[in-house]
DNA sequence: CCAGAATATTGATTTAGATTAATTTGCTGC
DNA sequence: GCAGCAAATTAATCTAAATCAATATTCTGG
């Protein structure tokens, strides 16, 4: 079940250049990455659905930033909007501090998915997104972005049915918050990361969580001790195992049972 | 405070000739109402942001469906997703159903909203969305918007912003869900209705509640119980007035201070 | 106008998960 | 290599909201 390969592997596979900004001719020998046409992930990132000359177009708006430590930010709460942004390997996560200090996880991101989509409307971020990992990602200027899409109906109907997503995906989470309980909140977690995990190629019941329980908790509304504790639960019911941060998915049928009821 | 307008009183501003769906010219007896350009929502709608010619073009696209009452279905779930829908008076609801019966209301929608977004990405709804009282929309086929949209780039910064508010407000749902007790759930739900009533000029203290408790509760992941007990609470505590469906808010501050910790 | 159904309220009891607290494990930088 | 800190686990207690139950009110269709 392709579970040879590994997050560290895909980490390797991707090897950054110190300076990406300059655009670089096709072959930079510090990159296997320079462009989405040669971009292992341009199967499931912005370019999926546009042909090789639409991608040369996209490819010219895109900046290739340089690589992001953990903790580093993306952006932060109430920053102009600026651009969107595609997670090309690591994780990230953002999240929303409220005024007594109290934080809350909005979501994760893993390589393929889009950042930033909250802001277009406002002009302002409003989360704050953070690298939790060793990241690189792709920035892509909105307005130009705007303007392509506008040149590309293929485009424009991507990147609409890509808000589209966000906003099933929201309202996913709708139903879970409001009406799962705790077991069935970290399952459906757990499942939705390894089908995330697959997309990339990973193994889809081996993986590295790149984030705290703490995270997990913030973003599933459940205390640390909680989630911990399911962990635990989990584990003991022969469901799942867990070492830290690593989680092997031992039995994905009894899994979805869990949340089947909903 | 602008208490003089109810909502009946925007009900009958808005008269609905039986067969709007002929295309008729500007003033037709049956209705006020026949193009976006003489629409009282207008600012409030797709059409901001348009200018006249714009907001013509987009009047050419626009279908205006015999009135919805109480309980019909706009669309349902799992429907082949063919046209987003502004409500131009009265109130939807959406909600999904789980395997096991169990209803999740995800959203309600007021006169100038859109409705029907989820849908674009996967070519389904992914939401069945039901008339809460006798109510008239318009609706947009979806195909000739993204043609339109590609035509005049305003359009399409206005729809990307839309979609984009509706991720925005997914996520205040998200941490609402998360971290708000019952109490903070009510009071933040009640200042929204309020607001959005102030946004098409009906009072924001004093209104009728177009849904039943218990949408309100599976809305905001509580039971119909609990949003009584909230209710009376709110009530003893002379933060608000309840009869029934009729709210007035007597303490905004108070109220807004209830959820401020947040 | 009335009967039955849907909706809403209120109270008593239970419970899932929070809180508090203490301990263990793992990781980072000197 | 280990000191110090962040992250994770585990257990005991508490509590907000669910559940169960009964009644009251409002709405709807004949």
């Amino acid at each position: 079940m392709n579970e040879g390969s590994s997050k560290e592997a895909l980490l390797q596979s991707i090897s950054i250049d110190a300076k990406p900004q300059n655009r670089a001719p096709k072959f930079c020998p510090h990159s296997s990455n320079v462009s989405c046409t040669s971009c292992r992930l341009n199967e499931l990132c912005l370019p999926i659905a546009l042909n090789k000359t639409e991608i040369h177009q996209l490819d010219q708006i895109v900046e290739r930033n340089r690589p992001y430590k953990k903790g580093d930010h993306l952006y932060r709460q109430n920053d102009k909007f600026k651009s969107v942004y595609a997670v090309r390997s690591g994780s990230f996560k953002s999240y929303v501090v409220s005024d007594n200090g109290v934080g809350r996880v909005t979501g994760f991101f893993l390589p393929g998915e889009i950042i930033g989509m909250d802001g277009i409307a406002s002009t302002q971020y409003v989360n704050s997104t953070q690298a939790l990992e060793h990241s690189s990602i792709c920035e892509i200027p909105f307005s130009q972005l705007e303007k392509l899409s506008h040149q590309l109906p293929n485009l424009q109907h991507h990147f609409f049915a890509i808000m589209d997503n966000e906003i099933a995906k929201d309202q996913q989470v709708h139903t879970l918050l409001s009406s799962y309980t705790a077991e069935e909140r970290t399952a459906s977690f757990l499942l939705g990361l390894s089908s995330r995990f697959a997309r990339v190629s990973l193994s889809p019941v081996r993986f590295l969580l790149p984030m705290t329980r703490g995270d997990i908790g913030e973003y599933l509304g459940l205390t640390v001790e909680t989630v911990s504790r399911i962990f635990t639960a989990l584990q003991r019911k022969k469901l799942i195992e867990v070492n830290n941060r690593e989680i092997v998915l031992l039995d994905m049928t009894e899994l979805r049972n869990i949340i089947g009821a909903n």
